[in-house]
DNA sequence: TGACCTTATGCGCATATGCGCATAAGGTAG
DNA sequence: CTACCTTATGCGCATATGCGCATAAGGTCA
């Protein structure tokens, strides 16, 4: 792998590592939503909310379309579902290790 | 998924999100190497280097051993590939409909 | 038209990140 | 011991990120 790939490849893991674009992004998985609704259901100011939108959007993990006045977003590459499952898978292996190494102590 | 859990997600994903550590990741795919080695690999400073696997160690991503002189890196969580494949596919997706656009103007 | 709702963005500020340089720390070999 | 190799880290600096506030921009409805 090049540096061009690898800096590719980095910048859509960055967009989606914010524990707000993480729980937009899991939100979306069942169903678009407009920017209102997120804002609503994790208690986010809106603006933070909107911003963190583009950011997923320019990465082109999310859509947006308008309907009337509001703004709805789309998860348009479901497959950042398996990149959460690896970080849990992460987090999982690493406090087993951390047990065992307790265990050998 | 609520706020803690989002956290966590997002910190693994962090560790990954710089085109440095994601050239680490995937030379680490291809067996354990040392510090050194990844410097002179990536053409990147040492101590740059040594920060990024610092990174990537707290994380749990990798994990260190030292064997003489020189300390080992070994990739703890191969998962970390699916999500780079993943960060590929969001590229192409995004690829595709730009094109489709372009056709539909 | 005006009142109202939803969303995006400019601004300023605080904090985080990334980097190279120099150097400390850990280890080997003669 | 000294000379040397490898790795980690303190420091200072530049840039990036994240945030809230206020407000602009886009749209609805009476």
């Amino acid at each position: 792998m090049n540096y061009r790939q690898a800096k590719t490849r980095a910048e859509i893991l960055k967009a989606m590592a914010h524990p707000v674009r993480v729980l937009i992004a899991d939100t979306l998985t069942r169903g678009d939503q407009c920017v209102r609704e997120l804002n609503r259901l994790a208690r986010i100011n809106q603006s933070n909310v909107s911003r963190h939108l583009a950011v997923l959007k320019k990465a082109g993990i999310i859509s947006d379309r308008r309907i009337g006045m509001k703004v709805l977003y789309h998860l348009e590459t479901p497959c950042i579902l398996r990149a959460f499952d690896c970080a849990a898978e992460v987090v999982q292996a690493d406090a087993r290790r951390r047990s065992q190494y307790l265990k050998a102590v």
